[in-house]
DNA sequence: GTTGACCTTAGAGTTGTCTCTAAGCTTATA
DNA sequence: TATAAGCTTAGAGACAACTCTAAGGTCAAC
């Protein structure tokens, strides 16, 4: 049985974090000391450390809880409800992919077309085209 | 002289955003009607569709009342002071890209080696990975 | 028996960007 | 003139995922 501390330093999380995590019933400790010290069984452990592993992929906490219901109870759940979760999570990652990818040329383009110098910033082509509702035709923002 | 609705409507923000964006100091009318209304003149609006356009780019609150500022006296500023900011953006979305590039990377291994059917989950690969830590060694996350 | 590290709780604060509400005044339209 | 749409304000609420605080109890070591 480990002590709070313990299985924070054991998994890589803050003893707060943990608490945290256990208001929003992703981690639990099986057990208590006679003081009211939270004890973690290995079960608790695995179970952290698969909430973890599942953080470290990116999985919000919200489908982490609907990732952890399902493992508990496989039986009673399918596959695809495992595969659907981690699909929306990918469309999710390539939503955003594209629109960084989208800041990433602009930012580019404003940059390749600045100087950058220390001289003042009267003539500065980013302001300008930040004045000019952005980038001309192709590359376009808005 | 526009309304704030008015305003609203040209730019491609809500009248709530707007006074928002008032309360952080990008965005200001430069005159009220006798009965207290927001009156924002072609300066003003100028000023709210830069910081709609820098908006676009993503730039943040922060970054964009940094880059209002020196707009307001570019004669006092200089062009590297635009291009540290535009710089620091584009730093700050290639890491956020890298992130989700390693996301992607593991979601879609999670769902080749998955088969996702209706049958249960007894067997789901994908959490079997995440109670082992982790895809195994190439491209492991942690 | 005291220090210092560790534990407990409830609850507030953080960051960023809105989004909405309530209560009340103004303006335009029918 | 009645009604609806639009405006004002201060301030609360939402979201994610923490992060920290206060006020206090517990435990191991010296």
């Amino acid at each position: 049985m480990l002590k709070i501390s313990e299985l924070a330093g054991r998994i890589g999380l803050s003893a707060h974090t943990i608490r945290f995590y256990e208001k929003r019933g992703l981690i639990e400790a099986s057990e208590r000391s006679e003081s009211g010290y939270r004890l973690y069984s290995a079960a608790d452990i695995n179970r952290a450390e698969f909430v973890k592993t599942a953080r470290n992929i990116g999985f919000s906490l919200g489908d982490i809880a609907q990732l952890l219901s399902i493992r508990l109870d496989r039986s009673s759940h399918s596959c695809r409800e495992v595969t659907d979760i981690t699909r929306n999570k990918l469309h999710e990652v390539n939503r955003k992919m594209a629109e960084l990818k989208a800041m990433q040329k602009v930012l580019g383009r404003l940059l390749d077309n600045c100087d950058g110098g220390m001289e003042n910033a009267t003539h500065c082509s980013i302001l300008e085209v930040l004045d000019n509702g952005g980038l001309a035709t192709p590359g376009r923002v808005n």
